[in-house]
RNA sequence: GCUGGGGUGGCGGAAUUGGUAGACGCCCAGGACUUAAAAUCCUGUGCCCUUAGGGGCGUACGGGUUCGAUUCCCGUCCCCAGUACCA
């Protein structure tokens, strides 16, 4: 190859190479250790963006780097093809899903290996196949096997925009992840994945995976899988006119009683109601005995909850007394039981007790519907002090409810406590609560007791007592995982008149979806139009019967596919559990933040499940999690129609402030625009297409210059300019290579007594170099890595061609520079080692490795040490590395600068620093 | 509101976890080469003062600890992300 960097024809030779070596096909076995480098697998859209760009080249990064640290690397790719951008283009355009994303998968995959990904391409996967939702469906069957599928009817959140059913993690925040609209709720019968069997495990393994995974998304797992520990308890029902229920004991079923959920037992003296649920079966069951006006407000309040929540504003308090009353199994208190709009069904029991004076909600709901507020905590005491609380009485449960009415009561007021401020036993609406731990007072037999102590002693009364027990309750919701979709896995499912839900037959999967169906996309599911779908036997009777029409969200696919990389291409099991041994877990998986909850949950969920079915033998399927930042780009808006604008294909004239943010946009017949950072799609217009960024300034400088640009967890907003610098690099690098060739090649080591300082220093930078590169990618950064390598350019730029003994050194910083270029920029690397090796059969396939590091070697003979007087700068020496802390200060008392600035001052103190600084401490 | 992460030149960002702040790159300016341009190479480039040597200030802001603070502590402000009545 001449020596003009054409970075086209370096890409597209080695891209040949490669694929004829299949150095990037992984196999089991041989002396290397595994390795497993994971990047979360594209929608096939038909078009990479920029963002895949980036979570590709990292991930191309650490496959390279751990291959030429001597790994068997499996660096696998494929394609989520199920879901519902096909089936949109399907209503929109006529187009067959199946062909339309066929040949997207077609179109994506040329510009991944345009970009020349280490991936062994033998092993994809799409999740459209038969040959892999096959196992979609034996794994739900698996699952029906073992109770962890299961139907039920629920309210479903509802997308009324997309026609979707939505899972809660899909609907997190009251809106649709897809599209962003507000999500209601529908009544449907849905198939459920008992996610929450693992709630405990799927919660205690994130201290397993912690160290490997960002913060923020075991963070984020922790919270919304949301443990809470606390108790239950029963409130004993009375109806107003039919007498008291005298067994507190009964539960919910019988509703003479209500079981309540609360992570403080130890406030229970200080409850001032009952809060149900409008939703809640003692509503139901007591329907007969509400007044008229109070069965209305509660149909309100339910109502009110059905409407989409706008999560910017906080819903008001509302609710009802309902005329029941309920008695604290504590105290013996009567109660009165509200519904309370801002108690929810689906979590807890659906009802808690009201405790004004130490939580915040009831405090509120009090506020405004004039409840008494009762203190029974006093908060920041000490034990001693608490004491003299042992002695005071709870007064105020002689109280009657029913001067709740006529305001915040003073009744509860001095129960005798010394602290002042404590004194007040009941708060007014002016107070605020307090949540705080301390000790208990008013609490009859409890006074005086740590509310830590309390808590755990009071939940083991109630189960003694039988009127509740110790409990710990989650927000983890089942997974419900059934779409009204043309577009994705049929749940294998069959129900007969006679036999009712049966199981498909392992033996019959897959449960083929059918070459087309009517595509509406107006909610019900298409399968349900195609009789030759639905209609079958049961696998039972062989009666007549039909074929459930429903078929599995897509984050189903996901949850298993890189299992399926490890053994694509079984046909009786989604894996062998024996090839899957050798390369699971994961080493490291890259991707967005995006799917911190949502698929991240669902694949550690499956890992469990597996290993349960037995198919693999550890609880974690990913060991290191790396979430890499959006790529955003500035998007132009029409002012008038407010449409995007498309960048840069059309002309747009912008001028920017000094720091380059902008300041005007115009199209080119003058009119303003609107504009705005947002993350990068063809779509909405931004997209930087990476095909055309190959065409410009190829592949190696496209990779390059994108894990230069920012750290890779940092969002990243795309300017072009940059890129410039990174093409610069590699023709300076290329430059280089071509320079030194036939002096290098006879280079022969030198010892370091007879080489030139020149040569040593270059020997010291390459060596530093190395250690600085290979330190950086095993803690995963990307772009300090490439400003070490730029710096080792550098210093090889600056040595002399005339200089008689640098043919040995600049050898060695030529070899490792290109070597470790090489998970950047790889056909570079690759080109250039070639050059200098004289061989053209590539790096990984004549078994190069990564430059080893020598401290020896990266030592410096003399070091600069910095000299500070009162801790400022003022002067410099250099002095040999291993001079004693007794040569440097006198080097430093010995400097000119130095004597000048503390020339008749006091000499306080000096502090030196072994081979860091020398600091003088003066005075006057 | 709560939780988590941040705030460093014109810009993206470095800084061995208390030891020379601003590596590397972009932008910009000047120079060399060239008939010219591109490319390349060299020099400069935090701010202010100074003819120079040099000096002062500087990591959001205000305090503190220390010989020494971008780094640790306390308080304030701002930005980003997640979350939203989870009992």
């Amino acid at each position: 190859m001449d020596e003009k960097y054409f970075a086209k024809k370096v890409e597209r030779k080695w891209q040949d190479k490669w694929a004829e070596s299949r150095v990037f096909e992984a196999e089991i076995g041989g002396d290397r250790p595994k390795f497993y480098q994971l990047e979360m697998l594209p929608y096939p859209s038909g078009n990479l963006h920029i963002g895949h760009v980036r979570n590709y080249s990292a991930g191309d990064v650490v496959a390279w780097f751990k291959r030429l640290k001597g790994f068997n690397v499996l660096h696998p790719i494929g394609w989520d093809s199920f879901g519902q951008p096909a089936e949109d283009a399907a209503i929109k355009r006529g187009v067959n899903p199946r062909e339309w994303t066929e040949e997207n998968i077609k179109s994506m995959q040329g510009q991944l290996e345009r970009l020349g990904l280490s991936y062994d391409w033998r092993r994809q996967m799409a999740a459209h196949r038969p040959e892999y939702y096959k196992f979609d469906q034996w794994f739900f069957l698996k699952m029906y096997e073992m109770g962890l599928a299961y139907k039920k009817t629920t309210q479903v959140n509802w997308c009324e925009h997309d026609q979707a059913t939505l899972s809660n993690e899909q609907a997190s925040g009251g809106l649709c992840w897809r599209c962003g609209n507000p999500v209601t709720k529908k009544s449907l019968e849905q198939w459920f994945l008992k996610t929450t069997d693992y709630a405990d495990e799927l919660i205690d393994g994130l201290n397993d995976i912690e160290s490997g995974w960002a913060p923020a998304v075991v963070k984020r797992q922790r919270d919304w899988i949301g443990r809470s520990e606390g108790a239950f308890v029963d409130f004993g029902l009375r109806i107003s006119d039919r007498g008291f229920d005298e067994n507190p004991k009964s539960e919910i079923p019988d509703h003479t009683s209500v079981r309540v959920f609360t992570t403080r037992i130890d406030t229970i003296y200080g409850a001032n109601a009952v809060v149900v649920a409008a939703e809640h079966p003692v509503i139901e069951k007591f329907k007969g005995e509400l007044s008229p006006t109070v069965a209305a407000k509660i149909d309100e309040i339910k109502a009110e909850k059905l409407k989409p929540t706008d999560r910017e504003v906080e819903i008001e308090k509302d609710g009802i007394g309902t005329g029941l009353k309920a008695v604290n199994p504590f105290s013996g208190e009567e109660l009165p039981v509200w519904v309370g709009n801002y108690v929810m069904m689906e979590y807890g029991t659906g009802a808690v007790m009201s405790v004004p004076a130490h939580d915040e909600r009831d405090f509120e709901f009090a506020k405004k519907f004039g409840l008494p507020i009762k203190r029974v905590i006093k908060s920041g005491e000490s034990r001693e002090s608490s004491e003299s609380s042992e002695s005071s009485e709870s007064i105020g449960s002689s109280e009657s409810v029913e001067s709740s009415e006529s305001g915040p009561s003073t009744a509860w007021a001095n129960a005798g406590l010394s602290d002042p401020t404590d004194s007040t036993d009941s708060l007014d609406s002016r107070d605020s609560p307090n949540s705080a731990y301390g000790v208990m007072f008013n609490s009859g037999e409890w006074n005086g007791k740590t509310t830590e102590d309390a808590k755990k002693e009071m939940a083991e009364f109630a189960r003694a007592n039988e009127f509740g027990e110790p409990a710990v309750t989650f927000r983890l919701r089942d997974w419900g995982i059934s779409r009204q979709r043309f577009w994705g896995s049929p749940i294998p499912i069959i129900y007969c008149d006679k036999c009712g839900t049966v199981p498909e037959k392992f033996e019959n999967l897959p449960v083929r979806l059918p070459e087309n169906a009517p595509l509406t996309g107006t909610g019900e599911s298409p399968l349900a139009k195609v009789p030759e779908f639905y209609e079958t036997t049961c696998p039972n009777c062989d009666g007549p019967a039909h074929r459930e029409t429903d078929t599995m969200d897509t984050f189903v696919d996901s949850s298993w596919y890189f299992f399926r990389y490890t053994d694509p291409n079984n046909s009786t099991l989604p894996f062998d559990p024996e090839i899957a041994a050798y390369w699971a877990p994961v080493d490291q998986y890259i991707g967005g933040d995006d799917h911190a909850v949502m698929h991240l949950i669902y694949t550690r969920f499956w890992a469990k499940v597996m290993r349960d079915i037995g198919l693999v033998k550890f609880d974690e399927p990913v060991k290191r999690l790396l979430t890499q930042g959006m790529v955003v780009g500035e998007t132009f808006f029409d002012d008038a129609t407010g449409k995007r604008i498309y960048y840069p294909a059309d002309a747009i004239e912008i001028s920017r402030d000094t720091k380059g943010k902008i300041t005007e946009a115009r199209s080119k017949d003058g009119k303003p625009l609107k504009y705005g950072i947002e993350r990068m799609s063809k779509s909405k217009g931004n997209g930087v297409d990476p095909d055309e960024m190959v065409e410009i300034y190829g592949a190696d400088a496209t990779r390059l210059f994108i894990m230069f640009a920012a750290p890779i967890e940092h969002e990243l907003v795309w300017h072009e300019a940059g890129i410039e610098g990174a093409v610069r690099f590699l023709q300076r690098v290329w430059r280089l290579v071509h320079k030194w060739k036939n002096i290098v090649s006879e280079g022969e080591p030198v010892t370091s007594e007879s080489s030139s300082e020149s040569s040593r220093a270059l020997r010291r930078k390459t060596h530093q170099t190395i250690k600085r590169v290979s330190d950086s990618l095993e803690s995963l950064q990307f772009n300090t890595p490439v400003a070490a390598l730029m710096e080792l350019a550098n210093a090889i730029g600056d040595v002399d061609v005339a200089e008689t003994d640098a043919g040995y050194a600049v050898k060695e910083a030529l070899t490792s520079l290109v070597v470790m270029l090489a998970p950047f920029a790889p056909h570079t690397a690759e080109e250039l080692y070639s050059v200098l090796a004289r061989s053209d059969l590539g790096m990984l396939a004549s078994g190069v490795r990564f430059p080893e590091y020598s401290e020896e070697l990266a030592k410096a003979d003399e070091i600069e040490i910095p000299v500070q007087v009162n801790g400022k700068l003022r002067s410099r020496i250099f002095a040999p590395t291993e001079a004693s802390n007794e040569t440097l200060e006198s080097m430093a008392f010995a400097d000119e600068k130095i004597s000048e600035v503390i020339a008749g001052k006091e000499v306080v103190k000096v502090v030196v620093v072994s081979g860091r600084l020398v600091n003088i401490v003066i005075r006057g």
